[in-house]
DNA sequence: ATCTAAATAAGGGTATTCCCTGATTTTTTA
DNA sequence: TAAAAAATCAGGGAATACCCTTATTTAGAT
């Protein structure tokens, strides 16, 4: 039997998850945790095998109470609950030694599948990330869904565009009209899904496009 | 009987609000839809009373959802679920015609809560948002030792423009006037040193400010 | 209590981005 | 070689950002 533990000051993500385990054979959820001070309270009585720990917590940061846990309670596999948005946070957690993380927007499947990875001793890495965090080298054979695959030009358009140069320094730049920049610009929000630029420049550099 | 639907591109919410609700007399889940598409797709024939609809889906905003749906079933409530980052979407979605928003860490009774109020044709806005909005609760920057000395107002506005949100956007949120807004902005891309918005976030998150 | 930094606000612009539409040419890929 | 993707360009207008200046009120520090 697998005893679980999960630390999110979300009802629903402690519901969700609880419920997606809810009639797994070997699988016990034993605890559920709204901050880090409750999870530092009760996890030893609790001693689940895993916690599955969410980064953003009201009290303390996921990182701190990562560190603590795992000097306290050495034999506890960490699992990081994550949106994508956190990468940076994730990088420095799998640097503490967690053992893995999880997308909130993970299904039952890859729940299980993650515990098992951690428990076997590997770390758990979601491949969609995966390549994004760590493959700094641009793999393309990886089904891009998270990584959006920019055109040379776009990218040369994206990285003048970071450089702060406007429309029109960029045109004289690439030699190209200001129209056909502002086309790429369009494109490039487009396919990164942000709103104007600064979005832009931050998902590009979160997705470690520049 | 009261009927629910629910929209949301995680897995994890659908379960959680689920569960939350299973077992209560009186509310049922009739739907549970991923994106925008399969709820303009399923709804008409779920006929559910009240819609749970998720801020960020992955194929159209909520926003537009919710001015399509309202349009098209004016008879459907609306509750907009949200993390408390989104308040300028809330804002706008409100001005839509939405009748209430949760956020995401809420817990069975306000659920419950929010559903009566809203069916009884009244608007549900918990109170720790309006709390959040009315105080503008200070964003934890307790590590503002290394920062460049970016004043708190103009911390919050840094945020808010790295959140794409206009000029405009921003002076409702803080509750201050376009042109505050802008000297804030004018303030910060001095002490970075950046020509622009874009400069201005670049240099911010390679400096950790975000 | 006084001084100072911070926060607030506005006028009056100019520059630039954003957005939609539609289109032609070039390059790559199946 | 045909089809798809990429790169090019444009008009026109709305929205937003950018810039400089000045000024009052508020809050923090000595």
């Amino acid at each position: 039997m697998i005893k679980i533990a999960i630390t999110d000051d979300h009802p629903l993500v402690l519901k969700g998850i609880t419920s997606m385990l809810e009639g797994t054979p070997n699988i016990k959820v034993v605890g559920a945790y709204e901050n880090a001070m409750q999870t530092l309270e009760k996890i030893e009585n609790d001693s689940p095998d895993i916690l599955l720990l969410d980064i953003n917590l009201p009290d303390i940061n996921g990182i701190d109470l990562s560190k603590q846990l795992l000097k306290k309670f050495p034999e506890i596999k960490l699992i990081a609950l994550t949106n994508f948005e956190d990468v940076s946070y994730v990088k420095r957690m799998l640097k503490n030694g967690v053992h893995g993380y999880l997308l909130k927007n993970t299904d039952r499947l890859e729940l299980i599948k993650a515990m098992k990875t951690v428990l076997s001793g590997e770390l758990f890495l979601p491949d969609n990330i995966h390549a994004r965090l760590l493959n700094q080298a641009p793999n393309k054979t990886a089904d891009s869904g998270l990584k959006p695959n920019l055109t040379r030009r776009e990218q040369e358009v994206l990285v003048a565009i970071s450089e702060e140069l406007t429309t029109q320094e960029i045109s004289e730049k690439l030699f190209i009209s200001p129209k056909t920049v502002e086309t790429h610009r369009m494109n490039i929000m487009s396919k990164l899904g942000a709103k104007n630029s600064v979005g832009m420049i931050k998902i590009a550099m979160e997705k470690q496009l520049l």
